[in-house]
DNA sequence: TGTACATCAGTGAACGCGCGTTCACTGATGTAC
DNA sequence: TGTACATCAGTGAACGCGCGTTCACTGATGTAC
């Protein structure tokens, strides 16, 4: 079929893009090579002239993800208010919709332990993904003594990440919720 | 071979608790049923004389790693000096021993994302879990005006499970160290 | 401009493999007499 | 106490299935002349 040249580009992007949504939403194990190539509108044979392995690909979607989060959290802080960068991520991230969708949402909470046991590539790409996370909280805390802006950014993260997992776990739709606020709250009143 | 009575059911749960650290370990999709079989020493075959399908398998030992999760921190409890319990729960969840050793420590941190996809089964074990971690932490928290106390136990757990989660994606070391550390501190700091 | 050929993204059948599950069978022990 | 039989936890071959991966092929477009 021979395409233009850039559209191969464009298919190998449009993988990745519907690649990085489905395994958020339904783990490395729960999609399968066909599954992902069926999601971009085409058929599974075609899979390795973009990827070398299924692998390379997770690889890539993670770090896709990864991007993608980290621009949306730049947005949020943006449009806060002054003095309010903190909080307004905390919010952003503590949303019951980030909650409700995984496959738009932090790869961290959607893949994490899944991925630690992956290949050095993946958990590459999940490391640089935590620092960035690390150093965007940090930037925004409020001054502090005792600890450095980065522990402290470690912290919340941690307080994050474990909320939006707690909160994903959990059956009943109210505790749920109380795991969000609660987490919220915390964040809120011991960092701001 | 018409074994005496109880040996079924301790050999029942010689695989459950087997399959307990074998898929907090692996995790679910890395740990088949045969697998789980050869580790309490017996063939794939006899596993339907005990389970009815993998899935309740592994419900029965997400709930044996709760039980014991639980008392194991109850005997840190019971361990630590007065006024000290909720300091010696933050230093053992947070130990880089724990982050080393999964397949002996917290099911949520090492199953929570998949287990959260999986049957209702398991995930009501999970919310049991969540709930009885809560009750802990809160039990133990010094009081603290504004916020009740189960809802700064879930925003302490949310705390020591996103940073276990974290310290073991990390790659590097130094990294994964920190980032228990940092938690420890903003725990003990912010509710102690 | 027109024609012959090369390219290569994408197709779909096929591969070996390991999975969860089923099943006919085994044989040591408990039970009935 | 001794004997015949029933039980059933555990064995190991086999099942259908979906997985990741391979491969011969297609055919629209770019390129050479």
């Amino acid at each position: 079929m021979r395409y233009p040249a850039a559209h191969k580009a464009s298919t190998h992007r449009r993988i990745v893009d519907r690649a990085s949504a489905a395994l958020r939403a339904r783990g490395l194990a729960g999609v399968g090579v066909a599954d992902l190539m069926r999601g971009a509108g085409l058929t599974h044979g075609g899979f390795y002239a973009h990827f070398s392995s299924k692998d390379a690909l997770v690889a890539e979607a993670v770090a896709a993800a990864g991007r993608q989060s980290a621009h949306n959290l730049q947005e949020v802080v943006k449009r806060a208010g002054p003095g309010r960068e903190f909080e307004a991520i905390v919010d952003a991230y503590l949303a019951p919709s980030h909650r409700d969708q995984p496959e738009r949402g932090c790869a961290l909470a959607a893949l994490g332990p899944e991925l630690a046991r992956e290949s050095p590539a993946s958990r590459r790409a999940l490391s640089a993904q935590i620092e960035e996370l690390v150093a965007l909280l940090a930037e925004h805390m409020p001054p502090r003594p005792g600890l450095s802006r980065r522990r402290r950014g470690m912290a919340g993260l941690s307080c994050l990440v474990g909320a939006l997992l707690l909160s994903r776990m959990a059956g009943d739709r109210g505790v749920s919720d109380e795991i969000l606020a609660a987490a919220r709250q915390h964040l809120i009143r011991t960092a701001g």
